[in-house]
DNA sequence: ATGAAAGCGCTAACAA
DNA sequence: TTGTTAGCGCTTTCAT
């Protein structure tokens, strides 16, 4: 239309190689009277580069990785990357079929956090494709791999000990599923470490799925038992909302009448009344720290890093005293 | 590496024409064996379909947009779409070009929500490019436009006009700055409608930034005048929950000392004490339905709808009488 | 400063 | 049942 050659036009429209001031004019009055956009498609196919990365997150309801996802949206767009994303709702399939989706769109890296990264089916894939990835909230244990995350097990011991240390000795946890995170079965290594430590062996697990927000039917077997505990640590702030309401609903009070602690820091914790006890994870600092590392792995082949960032215990008025 | 054709293997990839059990068998193994995937950006270009579409939001650190955005995400994967995230920050700049990244990746639909539809420079962009796109949470202007949305205006005055049947007389409105949200201009003019409604002409209106988490200032100073508000009715229910602990801050009690209202029903509002008094969207509905419209606009060319949801007035603790 | 042409990986006629 | 081939829109050498 302009009556030049495509190669003028994609000089032009990229900057990359000399085009004169008024072939240059004729081309963007052109563009503008046509409506005529560059096929990113096109560009892709031909330089191999999509300057796209994918973004694996079990659920976004849980604002722990809204949070996340918001601190690597800001950062990709920084860097002039986009974002595919998807949600894998706790499970390994979705996340296996995602990761595939990904990977066929040729995303240059990743950001996700799978259920298990030792079982993961995804991250093998994505190993062998020899993508650059980053793991999310996912604890170490294969140190080739990525990492951003705390120390879940110092974390939870640490506020188990809190508990104990108020004299609480009938504490239950009130778990996420095991198959379907690991972050939940190094807080529950805690939880055992700090009984352990003060020489309690009466652990009190009970599992419940992650994007159950009706509790009750849990919480009511463990308070018709004889000795009900006086304190629950809850393996996220959000299973500890869940767990505040159920127990709520049967006419106890927390914290007079019982203890709840949660996992994991989300802002809403602080302004809950009671305000949430809990470890403090930089949710969106995670991200954004996951999503720069991760660039810097696509475009200058740094090395595998793990980073454990120091988490925070944030004391809040769920936890006090048991009752006498 | 099957010594075969392309062709046949993309036959046999994509089962869309004859291969015999062998040849099939062969290129199963090797494909195992060499790793290869299919790349989409290829098959892209060469059938003009992304199976892609866009989204984008303000933030993901307002529930009401992670609760949304998650509601298009299962969607879309059960409809087997990819979906490009983007956030603008309540910026029209942001929207813009997120717009324009998107238009270049040839999505093939989107679902926004864009700070003001009026004077939206991204959705001229969109109609004159002809894809189909879905608005989220705007009011209904244009109705060339396909949108989802309650009756924010009707909403407002309905929640405005409870606080005055309590007795209250001078109710100030915390409002998102109306430059970055048309639903905080039509909750504007719903608390007018209402104020009016009453025969009151003392209308007491103070902005802030959306991605403010402290409003003490514009607090303090409305706490200052002589005859400071019995009641706050604020845009969202983020902006109330600072409000709240702006008021705490001061040593004002909610609801005893002065009433507070929120707007969007965002899932943390029930759990707050005071539970927050607020109009319901039913946001992660709204996601979904905005993508399946999508899609129906995409496959079957359906024309525009629409979509003006029932809101639900949801009472909370946090709005009673005016102290004496 | 510009153009011609090859080729990225794929699909879809068409031919065999 | 399989292969050949053109071409999707773009970038990039290599000529001119």
């Amino acid at each position: 239309m302009a009556g030049v050659s495509v190669a003028t036009v994609s000089r032009a429209v990229n900057g990359s190689g000399p085009v004169s001031l008024e072939t240059r004019a004729i081309i963007d009055r052109v563009i503008n009277e046509s409506g005529f956009r560059p096929n990113s498609i096109g560009r892709q196919l031909k330089t191999a580069r999509t300057h796209t990365i994918g973004v694996l997150v079990p659920s976004l309801k849980n604002p722990i990785f809204a949070d996340a996802v918001n601190g690597i949206e800001c950062a990709a767009q920084n860097k002039g990357y986009n974002v595919l994303l998807a949600s894998s709702g706790y499970s390994t399939d979705r996340e296996s079929s995602a990761v595939d989706t990904f990977l066929n769109s040729r995303v240059e890296g990743l950001v996700l956090t799978v259920a298990d990264e030792e079982k993961s089916q995804a991250l093998s894939s994505l190993s062998s494709a020899g993508i650059p990835f980053v793991l999310m909230f996912n604890p170490v244990k294969n140190s080739s791999y990525s990492t951003i995350s705390i120390d879940n097990r110092k974390a939870a011991f640490e506020l188990v000990c809190q508990m104990l240390k108020l004299g609480h000795r009938r504490i239950a946890m009130i778990a996420g599923k095991f198959s379907e995170s690991d972050r939940s079965i190094e807080r529950q290594a805690g939880y055992q470490d700090a009984l352990r430590h003060y020489g309690i062996d009466q652990v009190l697990i009970t599992e419940v799925g992650f994007e159950n927000q009706d509790v009750s039917e849990q919480i009511n077997a463990l308070h018709e038992a004889k000795n009900p505990p006086t304190a629950y640590f809850c393996s996220t702030d959000v299973i500890a909302i869940a767990t505040i309401r159920a127990l709520t609903q049967i006419g106890k009070n927390v914290p007079t009448d019982v203890s709840v602690v949660g996992f994991d820091g989300i802002s809403v914790g602080e302004w809950l009344t009671p305000s949430l006890t809990t470890a403090v994870q930089p949710a969106e600092q995670m991200g954004e720290w996951a999503m720069q590392h991760l660039i810097e792995r696509i475009d200058e082949d740094v090395p595998v890093k793990n980073l454990v960032l120091p988490h925070q215990l944030r004391q809040g008025e769920s936890l006090v005293n048991p009752p006498i």
